[in-house]
RNA sequence: GCGGACGUGGCGGAACGGCAGACGCGGCGGUCUUAAAAACCGCUGGGGAGACCCGUGCGGGUUCGAGUCCCGCCGUCCGUACCA
């Protein structure tokens, strides 16, 4: 690829002078250790908020304090730290903090097991990450760490909770919520998986009805929907977002009961509601006692109770379509529109959750409705004719029939198109007073109330005199008791602690009982990274100056695992602290980017109680953290992930060896005066192309082909070290460059080699490389000559060659001649600069 | 079922519609060594003595030219699951 006079004999005796052994000029554990030190004692990564540079917020999630970081971790931050670094070279302020996510479950249920103290394990832990991420080389300010289960921290998640409380934001409500029983607390909808598991603990969960503590995220639900279009965020992680609001339009519709009762329903099909035949109750819902008539009570209360059952034991059986089964209440239910009377059933495959938990059956026009009314003989009107192909007819179709076509016996609506005309039937719905236009979303409100122990409490008293006392801000924050007896059962443990239990109201002065639950850890991570912009503040969670001076976050990084749940609850916080005045920008993170996981052994996650883990210690030991980082890098791309495979790691180290043997030639050769000149060009092309790559490689994160461009920078030079060239200008730019485009990925050696070179401290304060446009193409290129499309020949021609010359060329060759024979070219094909393919016959 | 991603040597993976397999691991051969390790040099998709031929899951298509674009399959992984 470059023109360069390479030694072809591979004799190594007349290489260098014999060299010391390689350990003795690249130890790692040695190098690594000198400038770990050296870089905490100048404090060289502290974050200065009266920088002028312009500022960058790297963010990476900070980590739940589980005991010991394995290399996903590394996965996850050593990568973003390139990036940091690089943007950092590149001449911004940057921030790039580190915490602990340090409530929540895992540390109590292990307290539970081993009696330790989840406040003494957590802490133990964190010390232990805090010294492996040391290791890393991570370029973490440490003074910023924020860490949630200290009262400093959860204080002001307290703080906004009452101010959430003022603005009808939080709320108390009776409900049908998520039941562990494992874990004995409730759960949010969002930590339920398939249909029945706990997210956490993998325990079959179940409803239960109780009064707990809610956030109304659903307030804000139409700006979170909107707000994911600006976002420069994967698009599968946008569109699983949009998925979990889950907007519908559609139409209410109330439908009167024989009983008197009136029963709403939620529909996006309100054109069809003349094909209503039937209608069907989850059977959890309120009306189903009520309306049930005598005769059919048993049936019904028996079908209810195996609904529940079944929702308990297991769902996942939804995979083939299940049988539909249900039980007829003995009530009927008048058509709006129609004022027939339709038969009101009561069904498990409609949900309670959704909706008004009831709806209207169109059998012809809905398939599960259809399986349904077929299941039990239900009739089936036909609303919707396609206008082209065999009329449909109820009696005897197979599947329900969803196309476009004109509504048929809906009256007045009739000759209506659908789907086009539906708009014009809602009016229609609405003039006559029979419906009302709505949309529908499956977002449900935020349950935040914790059973449990290691967590923040919420900070409101029952008095019973005042009700539902908020704590007043100046007796912030109400500490978590280090001495409760925290074994679940059921109750939060906090309510056997006499003294955190009994208090006074803050109102009547009265007696009042604390309120025992505490919150969601998500509450923590949802507005954690405004905290390092601010960590010591005492009067405010964060100061919004400092807030805005630093978010939006520019460039979030984290596990796809998170695409919903935190990711949502941080944007829904990051709206209410708007509105509270605390930050002007209603997005979180501008810019987010999902590393892909790193499977342990035999393909499979790497979890903590398999003992899949990988340890980074070791490898750290032994080949240093720049060839681990780089090992990471150099896996596959970042983004997707991959199988954790050790063997590779040798290669980096005998990359990083090479680097050091370059710069020791130049060092040794001592100070080389005068600029690169026209000599050197082939080498200084060469860095100069690097540079590009390099840079282009770390900007679309594909930092396994940026290290591919290193590897090869380096290969080159050194199979040019025998050459004259490695006293010239043009060397030892080449090698100055090698230095700072490593000092991102690999920041200890790089150091160490600056200073071999003699160049003043830091090379992490030194700007990144740019690369000369006019050094990034060559004098010659080679032409690819093809004949039909197959390569024959590859011809070394000027850079600025003619079309001409080019096609002349290129029929001149041998090769080509003898492929083309006598015939005549029909069409030459010419790509400048790069191909001729020479078409014939 | 629905939605998305992916399918390339022994392995991890590269390739603006234009030289398939960059780079690394592993393997083979060599230099140095009493020896080994390390380091260094060379080779390493398959077939063929060779010119060449065949090769990117399978089958079609578009194009001068397809790993790349289009259509239809097969397989793997991920998300989601009766959302009215």
């Amino acid at each position: 690829m470059v023109d360069v006079e390479t030694p072809q004999s591979g004799r190594s005796g007349d290489r260098q002078p014999p060299e010391r052994d390689d350990r003795a000029r690249y130890d790692p554990m040695a190098v690594e250790a000198k400038w770990r030190q050296r870089w905490e004692a100048d404090r060289l990564y502290a974050v200065d908020d009266a920088s002028p540079l312009p500022k960058w917020y790297s963010l990476t999630m900070y980590p739940y304090p589980s005991g010991v970081l394995h290399v996903g971790h590394w996965y996850a931050f050593a990568v973003p730290d390139v990036y940091a670094r690089l943007q950092r070279m590149r001449g911004y302020n940057v921030l790039f903090p580190m915490g602990f996510d340090a409530f929540g479950l895992p540390a109590e249920n292990a307290a539970i097991r081993s009696g330790v103290h989840p406040a003494r394990s957590t802490f133990d832990n964190i010390a232990q990450m805090r010294e492996q991420y040391r290791q890393m080389g991570a370029m973490i300010d440490w003074s910023r760490e924020v860490v949630t289960c200290t009262p400093e921290y959860y204080r002001w998640n307290q703080w906004l909770f009452l101010r959430m409380l003022e603005l009808g934001l939080a709320y108390r409500a009776n409900g049908s919520v998520w039941w562990c029983p494992n874990d004995q607390t409730v759960l949010a909808n969002e930590q339920v998986l398939e249909g029945n598991i706990c997210e956490r603990c993998g325990a079959d969960v179940y409803k239960r009805d109780l009064e707990q503590w809610y956030f109304r995220i659903t307030r804000y639900v139409e700006e979170l929907l909107h707000d994911t279009d600006g976002l420069d965020w994967p698009e599968r992680v946008k569109t699983m977002q949009r998925n979990w609001i889950g907007r519908s339009e559609g139409a209410r519709l109330t439908f009167k009961l024989e009983t008197g009762d009136a029963l709403e329903v939620f529909t996006t099909r309100p054109d069809t509601v003349w094909g209503a035949t039937f209608m069907v109750l989850a059977p959890e819902h309120p009306l189903v006692p009520s309306i049930t008539v005598p005769e059919r009570r048993e049936a019904v209360d028996a079908y209810a109770a195996q609904a529940r059952r079944e929702t308990e034991i297991d769902r996942q059986s939804t995979d083939e379509a299940r049988p539909k089964t249900g039980v007829f209440t003995g009530t009927y239910a008048i058509n709006p529109v129609t004022d027939e009377r339709i038969p009101i059933w009561v069904a498990d495959y409609v949900l309670l959750g959704y909706g008004t938990g009831a709806i209207m059956a169109v059998p012809a026009h809905d398939d599960r409705d259809f399986a349904f009314a077929r299941a039990f003989d239900l009739p089936v009107r036909v609303v919707i004719q396609p206008e082209t192909g065999d009329p449909l007819d109820g009696a005897t179709m197979t599947t329900a029939y969803h196309g476009p076509g004109r509504l048929v016996n809906s009256g007045p609506v009739d000759g209506t198109t659908v789907p086009d005309g539906i708009p014009a039937v809602v009016a229609w719905l609405e003039g006559q007073g029979r419906g009302r236009r709505e949309v529908g979303y499956r977002l449900r409100d935020w349950l935040i109330s914790r059973q449990r122990y290691w967590g923040t409490p919420i900070p409101v008293v029952y008095c019973d005199g005042c009700g539902v006392v908020p704590i007043p801000d100046d007796q912030l924050p109400v500490v978590l008791p280090l001495d409760a007896a925290f074994t679940p059962t059921g109750q939060s443990p906090l309510v056997s602690h006499e003294a955190f239990l009994h208090t006074t109201c803050p109102s009547c002065g009265g007696p009042a009982r604390r309120e025992t639950d505490t919150m969601d850890t998500f509450v923590d991570s949802s507005w954690y990274w405004f905290r390092y912009t601010d960590p010591n503040n005492q009067n405010l969670p964060f100061d919004p100056g400092k807030a805005d001076q630093w978010t939006p976050v520019d460039l979030y990084c984290g596990g796809i695992e998170h695409a919903i749940l935190h990711l949502l609850y941080a944007r829904f916080f990051t709206k209410v602290c708007r509105d509270l005045g605390l930050t002007e920008s209603g997005e979180p993170f501008r810019r987010l980017r999902s590393q892909g996981m790193i499977l342990g052994k035999e393909g499979t996650k790497m979890s903590k109680s398999r003992g899949t883990q990988v340890a980074p210690d070791p490898l750290v030991a032994r080949h240093g953290a720049d060839a681990l980082r780089l090992h990471l890098m150099y896996l596959g791309p970042w983004e997707q992930g991959g199988s954790w495979n050790s063997r590779g790691i040798t290669g980096m180290e005998r990359f990083l060896r090479r680097a050091v043997q370059l710069v020791d030639d130049v060092a040794a050769a001592g100070e080389v005066v005068g600029v690169p000149d026209s000599d050197g060009m082939a080498v200084r092309r060469l860095t100069h192309r690097t540079i590009a790559r390099v840079t282009k490689d770390l900007d679309e994160f594909q930092f396994n082909t940026m290290v591919a461009a290193l590897i090869e920078f380096v290969n080159e030079l050194t199979g040019q070290r025998g050459t004259g060239g490695v006293g010239t200008p043009a060397w030892r730019e080449a090698i100055e460059t090698l230095v700072l485009l490593m000092a991102p990925s690999a920041p200890f050696l790089a150091e160490e080699l600056w200073e071999r070179l003699g160049k003043p401290y830091s090379v992490h304060h030194q700007p990144w490389p740019t690369a000369d446009e006019a050094l990034l193409t060559d004098d010659t290129v080679a032409l690819v000559i093809q004949v039909n499309g197959k390569v024959r020949d590859r011809l070394t021609v000027p850079v600025d060659v003619s079309e001409a010359a080019a096609r002349e060329l290129a029929l001149a060759s041998e090769r080509v001649r003898e492929t083309v024979g006598g015939r005549e070219p029909t069409r030459v094909i010419y790509v400048p600069g790069r191909l001729v393919n020479i078409v014939v016959r």
